[in-house]
DNA sequence: ACAGACCGCACAAACGTTTGTGCAGAATAA
DNA sequence: TTATTCTGCACAAACGTTTGTGCGGTCTGT
């Protein structure tokens, strides 16, 4: 269908070697005369051609493609991270192709082996959790590779998070800081590494504030925002309810919002919220809601960086972890009540 | 790096062809016994091999992947579609990848370009607007294109849209049904088919409820948050302001809520508001907002579908134009104030 | 005038598949 | 027995590139 370099040989009259090597700004070493180099520059663009990528990536063994493998597109902080991370790749000179896991291993399995055979030239995977031998093999095969968002202990591979425990201990460290005892807690998915390290910077701020523990207030099983609408609706209930909730993701912070609505409670007159993950349009919520913020921009760049270093001196780098400070922004959600000794002020720093 | 065919007939003692043939399912043709095939299947097994789709796509000039172009991955209602379409061309056998034009032609075409040479076999387009001269020689190339959410007249391609000139003068009646009078319209991009059509509607809402357009009431410039952020400031400014806008897209009427918000004022009961595109946390906003749904999984269905089917039959197939209905979704944001005659009820059907 | 260096380019193999065709040997038919 | 068909597989070309090597011819130096 379309244009080669046997084209372009045959109306030029050179060989297609000679074609290619024009194309390859190869004129220098293989002393391609500059006439020459002109005039096949020439038929070329009168004949509109646009050389053959997979052909190319057969010879040259690279696609100047990228994998990314998701949870889920259409949560807005993935989202974001995405048209970054395609921006950045674009810039570098390398397509992106999106994969979404639906939070299931097998899915993300069933990605890694297409993306593998289609030879992609590097990963970016946000892993959905729980195991990660699926990903051993790839290391082992030397897959450029680097996790987002969630990384695993033991593996040998470089990873970009942000620091979910200090994000979470910064949250409800403030919100206890507003004289909050009662604060629950809206988990995401178990056993996940981000939920772990957010739970356990939630139990850090409450054990430092001299708080204990209240296995009722920690609900919530899943990210997204239906499950911080039955969290939240449960958490309410409650005979003495919390003051206080801190969200571990902004979809639950928006269920949360729902379903408090609902109840006829007002934020943060009736009770107080917090999210991780900052919501770009927080500004338009019921209440401005005060949010631990990810460096999105951030993430995304330094992942494609990690993973374009990976490409180039593929074989022997040692893996790089990247951890991000995330940045508490402090909004309107947040009631100040009186602490038991009486003071009302704002404590933390 | 990998195991080819090569390995898996030299450590079976067949020829790369039987391998092949074993493997495309081509036995029963070619008369391949079946001990053979299952025994090539096994040394295959244990070699775990992956056959190199990059070959197979030079050969085959197919490489069973689709190209998505969108203008804003991170814009919500894109990102629901971009998943929706991936996990379609998932079930279809399809790799997808994404390209990001930033709302930029020159950008849109550089993508286009490299889809292209990458050999995709079939491309969704939201395009950005205004031209589509650059479109033109895909369709004249035969090369299987469908364009989403925007389209051009005159473009012999398929296309899915939603009918947005009849929601946009669903919700604007609705709006005059409550009884306003003075209609704000904060506009998109100009000269994009979605806005022109938006705007079109706004205008035959009025006609229809004999109120005569004012210039100074219609506003805007871009489908995104912060400029209707701006736009809505300009007009809670104006002297006697509007008391109601119609936000042409979910994102402008997030920037409209905090703009109203840093005002002083409430919706519905200071201003009313209705969105075009439904945000998906609509329940947790400032006030439930009226909106006008689009069908977003139908769209992203069907698109993927017409491309399949464009891609099946290569060639001869005259393009299909689907519009899909969008539907009023009425919330909280709507205040009905007293008609000049006196009646206060909602008149709309 | 002759050896060597240099200039300008082409041959051919390779990347990993797919596929039309051909070719032995076995089975069947006459 | 011989002619024919069938069975089971392999040869080789092709897809569009890239690249090590080689090969004629001109130029330079002596």
């Amino acid at each position: 269908m379309s244009i080669t370099l046997h084209d372009i040989a045959r109306k030029s009259g050179f060989s297609v070697t000679t074609v290619s090597r024009v194309f390859n700004k190869q004129t220098a070493r293989y002393r391609i005369s500059r006439e020459t180099a002109s005039y096949i520059l020439q038929v070329a663009g009168e004949l509109n051609y646009r050389p053959n990528q997979i052909a190319r990536g057969l010879r040259l063994k690279k696609t100047h493609t990228l994998g990314l493998i998701v949870p889920d597109i259409s949560n807005p902080f993935f989202a974001y991270l995405i048209r970054i991370i395609q921006r950045f790749s674009h810039t570098f000179g390398y397509s992106l192709v999106v994969c979404d896991t639906d939070e299931n291993v097998d899915l993300e399995n069933e990605h890694i082996e297409v993306l593998r055979s289609k030879g992609i030239d590097g990963l970016i995977i946000m892993p959905v959790g729980q195991s990660s031998s699926h990903l051993e093999y790839l290391v082992l095969e030397n897959m450029p590779l680097v996790l987002v968002d969630r990384c695993f202990e033991g593996l040998q591979t470089s990873s970009v998070t942000v620091d979910n425990r200090r994000g979470a201990f910064e949250a409800v460290d403030y919100i206890a800081g507003c004289g909050h005892r009662r604060i629950a807690i809206v988990q995401g998915l178990p056993h996940t590494y981000a939920n772990n390290e957010r739970v356990q910077g939630y139990r850090e701020a409450l054990s430092k504030n001299g708080i204990s523990p209240d296995e009722r207030l920690m609900v919530g099983n899943d990210f997204r925002s239906e499950a911080g609408y039955t969290a939240a609706r449960q958490l309410l209930k409650i005979e003495s309810r919390p003051t206080a909730i801190f969200a571990t993701s902004d979809l639950i912070a928006l269920g949360a919002i729902q379903a408090i609505r609902e109840e006829g409670l007002t934020i943060p007159e009736d009770i107080s919220l917090v999210a991780f993950d900052d919501i770009e349009f927080a500004m338009s919520l019921a209440c401005p809601i005060t949010a631990v913020a990810q460096p999105k921009e951030q993430i995304g760049e330094t992942a494609v960086q990690l993973l374009i270093e990976q490409i180039k001196n593929r074989g022997k780098q040692r893996p790089k972890h990247v951890m991000l400070a995330p940045k508490l922004i402090v909004r309107d959600s947040v009631r100040r009540i009186d602490r038991p000794n009486g003071r009302t002020e704002r404590q933390a720093g």
